[in-house]
Parts: C-alpha cells; sequence; structure tokens
DNA sequence: CGAAAAAACTTCAAGCTTGAAACTTCATAC
DNA sequence: GTATGAAGTTTCAAGCTTGAAGTTTTTTCG
C-alpha cells in the first residue's frame, strides 16, 4: 500500500529511532541534572561541575594532569583551569608539579576534599536512586548494556577508565 | 557466604545500578552533544543552545510563551530571555504581544527560521545518526521504553508535549 | 646540535546558565 | 474598587563553557 515514498522521507524515517533515543537520552538526562543540581546547591553550596572535578580526582588517589582531567570530564581544557582555580581556593584540591615535566601540572584532592566529597557522594546515590526509583535494577543493567556500544572511539588517554 | 554486610554498604550496593546507569547516560549524552555542538559549529556557524530554541519553537507553529518555551528546553526563564533577544536580531524569530494579557510574549520562527532550522534538523538527524550507528533501531526502542518511565511527574504545562 | 613540531597549560572574549531580585500586569478576595 | 498575591518576564552577578590564540616546555629529527 506504500506506494513511492519520496527519498528524503524514507531516509529520515531510517534515521528516526536513533534520534528519538537521542531525544529521549537528553531529556532524562536534563531531568537528573537538575535535581541533582539543585540539590547540591541546596545541601552542600556547591555547583555540579565541581561536583564532578571531584569525583574524577577521588577515582584517581595519585591526582591527574589537567589535560587528563578534562579528557575524562569531556570538557575543553580552558574550562577546567578556572574550575581547580576556586577549588584550590576552597581547599579541597591541590596542585603538585609533575616532576620531570615542567609543563604540566597533577591536581589531586586535600584530605578535606576527600571527606566533603565523601559526603557529597552519598547524597548524590540518593539523589540519584530517588529520581530513577521507577528503574527496576535489570532495566539499568539492560541500558548500561545496550549503550555501552557507544563511544568506542579508537580514542584513549591511559588514565581514562572507560568503565562508566 | 556473605556475612553481614555493613548496613551503609549494602544501601549503596541497591543503589548502584541505577548510579551507574545515570553515570552511562551522562557519558553517552555528553559525546553526543559534542558532535552536535561542533558540527552545528562548523557547519551552520551557531551554537546547541541556539539550535534547541529553534527546534522547540518548530514543533509550535502558533508560537510558545517565554515561560513554555522555557519549561520546554528545561532551562531558566532568564536563560531563555537572552537566547531569544540574539535569534530575534538575528531574523530567526518572532517577537508577538499576547492579547489579552501584556504580560505574555509569544515567540515564533520566521520564514527565514524555519529554513534554517530545516536545514540544520536535516543534518542533525545524519550526525546523531552517524555517532549512534551501533545501535540498532530495536535497542533504541528499547531504551525509549524503558526510560519512558522516568519524569511521569504531575508536573504538565499544557502545550510542553512529553512525547519525546 | 638546533630548528620545527608537538604537548601541556593558561588566557580571553563571547555566549550560556542559574537563582535571586525586581518589575509589570492580571486575578482574587474582601 | 482596592489591596494582596500570583503570573509572566527581565535583569543581574557569579559561575560555567567553548574555541581560538598565546606561553612555556618537551620531543622529534634532519
Amino acid at each position: 500500500m506504500s506506494v513511492q515514498l519520496p527519498d528524503e522521507l524514507s531516509a529520515s524515517s531510517a534515521a528516526r529511532p536513533r534520534v528519538r533515543v537521542w531525544l529521549k537520552l537528553l531529556k532524562v538526562t536534563k531531568i537528573v541534572e537538575q535535581v541533582v543540581r539543585e540539590n547540591l546547591r541546596a545541601e552542600f553550596d556547591t555547583t555540579l561541575p565541581r561536583f564532578d572535578v571531584l569525583a574524577a580526582l577521588d577515582r584517581f588517589e595519585d591526582g591527574l594532569k589537567m589535560s587528563e582531567l578534562s579528557a575524562a570530564l569531556r570538557v575543553s581544557n580552558g574550562n577546567v583551569t578556572g574550575i581547580i582555580e576556586r577549588l584550590v581556593i576552597d581547599g579541597l584540591v591541590l596542585r603538585v608539579p609533575v616532576e620531570g615535566d615542567k609543563r604540566a601540572t597533577l591536581v589531586r584532592l586535600t584530605q578535606k576534599g576527600q571527606e566533603e566529597f565523601a559526603k557529597m557522594a552519598a547524597a548524590h546515590a540518593r539523589w540519584v536512586n530517588a529520581v530513577l526509583e521507577d528503574l527496576p535494577p535489570a532495566a539499568c543493567e539492560q541500558v548500561i548494556g545496550i549503550l555501552d556500544t557507544i563511544g568506542r572511539a579508537p580514542k584513549q588517554t591511559v588514565k581514562v577508565d572507560d568503565n562508566d
């Protein structure tokens, strides 16, 4: 019955599931982000980007170079510079010179940073759990499995673990 | 074999799948966003937020009020003000007074805005399809179905269709 | 060795984003 | 009607974000 669909139409039809899933991902992500952002502000007087940085640093006790950090967070280099600057002022983060390379800087959590982040991380888990309460664990695993194929590009910067 | 896990540990274990799926969503979203952002700049000399606004307006020929727009995009009111300002300057968007309510403004695509957006939307579909090429359509539908349970809050602002 | 290129950062302007505070207009209840 | 509050926006400061351009250090290789 479907006679002679124009090329452009059938083409965009083929593209539709992926665009739709993209829009859905975007929507859910924004919803969760908003909750996390609001709670971070209300309960810890901090921001999501700062939390993201702390989370990344918490995973690497030995610290991360600025470039490794921006790669892990998928943001620009210049961006990280400013955030780290403020975190250093607040005493949550420490800059350590890399021996043998005067260009690079290692960034690491301070004791205070670790403690602060521990509290935030626990709260963060609760918030996310609350927003996603309608997702059974099995469904989560399923989504994780399906989406695991994405972003398997040849790019890999040694320290960035892709287990997320 | 598993003897007496401390309460906090078992609690965070229960929370883990949801946090993990959240991190995965965040990761995939950032990857796709980056691609779309770069291409929008390179090929259309525009930004993602601008594209988002045009996309929202394209869905509603009759236009959207500023507040409806910010609700649809899930961003703050003040944010939309600035973006619309620039879009108006560029002639892509039109502000129309709402008759019967001097507080509100209706925002609508101009002819030029519609044409520009049409080109961008086609390209956008191609980019997204390319990034998500490893996701079979069936997998997309599955993810969409699973995530569809999220964000079913009692909030509903009439014009905002949640079919995404 | 000594250029030339690459790597690691920082700086900067322009734009995005938020939440709070203000402002105008509208609706409600005395 | 008129005060009181709600609704719709805009303004603003602070912070985030990007991409481009610039600085310093390291590496490559002729």
